[in-house]
DNA sequence: GAGCGGCCTTTTTTT
DNA sequence: AAGGCCGCTC
């Protein structure tokens, strides 16, 4: 009885094709799922299918997703169905799974098992170290964010260094070279892994260790992977080794959504899928049950011009909707107005709530023209992703400090707390300390121990430095004896950090106080859910887990995020902004078909976001540096259905341009106003001015009170700068 | 010489 | 918001 019951709620909910990828279970298969067509669903009900129907164990079924947050919404959802929490079932992102996998067995590679993570800013400063002392000149392209980015697509592509600079033998790859085999000594000596290296040294313990790969192929009787069209050569390898023989591996993807190709995506995975599992069975889902008719319309008049891609329409059921709205606008401001005032329009005749909207962009720095927006009319927001939490210089320092008490041979972190609070030690003795721990083969910290032999440093300095080390010796005696909760406060509160920042008093020092309280309120929440894992598996946590993760559904507020983070989301009303400005936010021209391609998919994975209305917006097409560039809002143009949309150019006036054409360079002039009539009231950050010599301008930033205010206004360049001037010889717009 | 603070410029997208 | 550069101070 109790089986055919799980038997009914298992299988009732799905249409025929979802049934029949869901009954699919042994050897490979790929069910190519389009947006909103029930991926999640599908994968969900084929976990319990086979936990509840087939018998298989959780701990031996493995599922990869990209984000925590589809993640633990299938965790959610698998729990749902099956009445009741699973335990055991490896579900997790790639990272966070091979990171489980190398905590257990990394010391077959060198590594101890307390290793730690380095973001994208911990690479940097890495990479910044090296190029300084292999004294390579300077050159435009050995600039650290170049290198960061050949060695991760390097890392990405599984290739050597030698393969990738086969025949290649420039000015810069040279250098790169010696930079990337440095580069790797220094994470291995440092116990520390990048991203990349998560996915790579699975790979290459897979790869050494028959033994280690047979253990884990064992246990991996069934893998399901999510987003495949996603996943880049070393993920692609990974799903193979583990697969093994039985190759029983649900994949699960839409080549139209590929849109991380950016960092080591690889479409070809998801298109030869047939090529590389020749047994495979493939399954369609086309019904779409999150918009309606007229956005799938848009979305594949526009994804239809792609070269590569497997033909498919998405339908449904859905009447077909209100025709979307595009509206060229002159300027930022003009394009947030538009969007605030259809937000207000919308909440008052469809009764929408807030949290129906979102507002979706290219680059998270061009939320700021629509939080203005929304904030001068009280409209709430959440701005997801951006400066993530985690990334905070505060955040990042306390952080740096529990590295440093979990990981001594972390030379990154200690190098970045070693002067924070300030202690008076610089670069210069930061260098001396380098050589000197170099000289000797010791660690950075072992270094800090022996200070006393280091001459050329002077004595008072040395006894700062030994206090430090004898500061973080303390602190690593404390950690196994006290709760990490005391740990925490006590190093905060010997640290002074609170005092010296409420000394301060700014703003901006009081959100750093709170976000500390915040950090430190996070470590007490993860370490009371999971009490038996340790300071490590937080920091693991830290490392791989993102805003979007933590966004919560609830607040009743307009959702601000990039298109990349909004996959896998879905609203009601979706604002497609910024597609002026093309693939480069800064005007440049797409070069390639491929840029253009995956344009295409962006915004149709935005597009598809959307379930019932959707607008666009675009800023006036406008010249960069003397050029025009071409914009993705004319190729647009030439290539949607005309009936679907409504375009609204009100900068245009019969095919002539209306007022100003906004040219760069702006500026930003700095005002300070001598009088004491404190403008801040009314020149609010976003009000539009009016100056008698420099035309309209907007107020960027107010600072400073009362008197000796300073107010930073962007003008077109009229060839002067940082202008002092009264208050009065300004009028206020609105 | 070293460190520090202020000012200016620049910013793709994410695990 | 944060890194780079410059000038000031100990």
């Amino acid at each position: 009885m109790a089986q055919r019951d799980s038997k009914i709620l298992l299988l009732k909910n799905l249409n025929a094709v979802q049934k029949q990828a869901v009954e699919q279970i042994d050897g490979p298969n790929l069910i190519l799922a389009g947006a909103g067509s029930g991926k999640t669903r599908v994968l969900t009900h084929k976990i319990a299918y086979l936990i509840e129907r087939k018998k298989v164990k959780p701990e031996n079924i493995l599922a990869m997703t990209f984000t925590n947050k589809a993640a633990n919404e299938m965790k959610e959802r698998i729990s749902q169905l099956l009445k009741g929490t699973i335990k055991g079932l490896w579900l997790g992102t790639f990272h966070s799974i091979c990171a489980r996998i190398l905590r257990k067995n990394c010391e077959k590679l060198g590594y101890t098992g307390n290793f730690v993570i380095y973001d994208d800013s911990d690479q940097l400063s890495l990479l910044k170290t090296i190029i300084k002392e292999l004294e390579i000149p300077k050159d435009e392209q050995l600039k650290p964010r170049w290198v960061r980015s050949k060695i991760k697509n390097i890392k990405n592509s599984n290739k050597t260094i030698d393969d990738y600079l086969e025949g290649s033998y420039s000015f810069a790859d040279e250098y790169l070279e010696d930079i990337y085999y440095k580069y790797i000594t220094r994470l291995q000596q440092n116990n520390a892994m990048d991203f990349e290296d998560l996915l790579l040294k699975s790979n290459e313990l897979f790869k050494l260790f028959p033994s280690v790969v047979k253990f884990y192929q064992n246990i991996f009787q069934y893998i399901l992977v999510d987003e495949y069209q996603d996943t880049n050569r070393l993920q692609y390898e990974l799903i193979k080794a583990m697969g093994g023989k039985r190759q029983n591996i649900s994949v699960v993807g839409d080549d139209d959504q590929s849109i991380y190709r950016w960092r080591g995506a690889e479409i070809r995975n998801i298109l030869d899928f047939k090529k590389d599992f020749p047994t495979c069975k493939i399954f369609k889902l086309e019904q779409n049950y999150r918009s309606n008719e007229n956005i799938l319309k848009i979305a594949h008049s526009i994804i239809s011009h792609n070269i590569n891609r497997m033909e498919k329409e998405l339908w449904t059921k859905k009447e077909s909707g209100e025709r979307a709205t595009l509206k060229i606008a002159y300027d930022n401001f003009d394009e947030a107005n538009f969007i605030v005032q259809k937000i207000i329009e919308e909440t008052h005749n469809n009764q929408r709530n807030f949290s129906d909207f979102a507002i979706l962009y290219r680059i998270n720095a061009q939320s700021r023209s629509f939080e203005e927006a929304l904030k001068n009319h009280t409209i709430n927001y959440v701005v997801i992703g951006g400066i993530r939490f985690y990334e905070r210089k505060e955040i990042k320092d306390i952080l740096a400090y529990l590295k440093i008490l979990v990981n001594q041979k972390d030379s990154v972190s200690l190098k970045r707390i070693i002067n924070y609070p300030t202690r008076g030690i610089g670069e210069a003795t930061v260098t001396k300390i380098d050589k000197f721990s170099q000289q000797q083969k010791i660690t950075f910290f072992q270094a800090l121990g022996k200070i006393d032999k280091i001459d050329s440093i002077p004595k008072r300095k040395q006894e700062t430095i030994f206090q430090f080390y004898k500061l973080i010796q303390k602190y690593i005696g404390l950690k196994g004896t006290v709760a990490v909760s005391e740990l925490i406060t006590a190093l905060i509160e010997n640290l002074g950090i609170f005092s010296s920042l409420k000394e301060e008093g700014s703003i901006e020092s009081l959100n750093k106080i709170e976000n500390i309280r915040e950090l430190i309120l996070g470590i007490n929440e993860f370490i009371k859910r999971n009490p038996d894992l340790s300071l490590e598996h937080y920091l693991e946590n830290v490392a791989l887990i993102t805003d979007v993760d933590n966004w919560d559904k609830s607040a009743n507020a307009v959702s601000l995020l990039t298109l990349h983070s909004a996959k896998g989301l879905e609203f009601p009303v979706v604002f497609i902004t910024g597609m002026e400005e093309g693939l480069f936010p800064l005007g440049r021209n797409m070069e390639t078909d491929e840029e253009l391609e995956e344009e295409r998919r962006l915004f149709y994975v935005g597009a598809t976001r959307a379930k019932e209305k959707l607008y666009l917006s675009a800023k006036k097409y406008r010249r960069m540096n003397g050029e025009t560039s071409t914009c993705t809002i004319s190729r647009f143009l030439t290539e949607i259905d005309k009936d679907l949309i409504e375009v609204q150019d009100l900068t245009y006036n019969q095919g002539k341009t209306q007022g100003r054409q906004i040219s760069k360079p702006k500026r930003i002039y700095k005002f300070e106003f001598e009088d004491n009539s404190s403008p801040t009231e009314k020149l609010r950050p976003g009000i539009l001015v009016r100056h008698e010599r420099f035309g309209i301008g907007v107020v960027r930033k107010i600072e400073g009170r009362e008197e000796n205010i300073k107010a930073n206004i962007i003008f077109e360049d009229v060839g002067e700068k940082n202008i002092v001037l009264k208050y009065c010889n300004l009028e206020i717009i609105k």
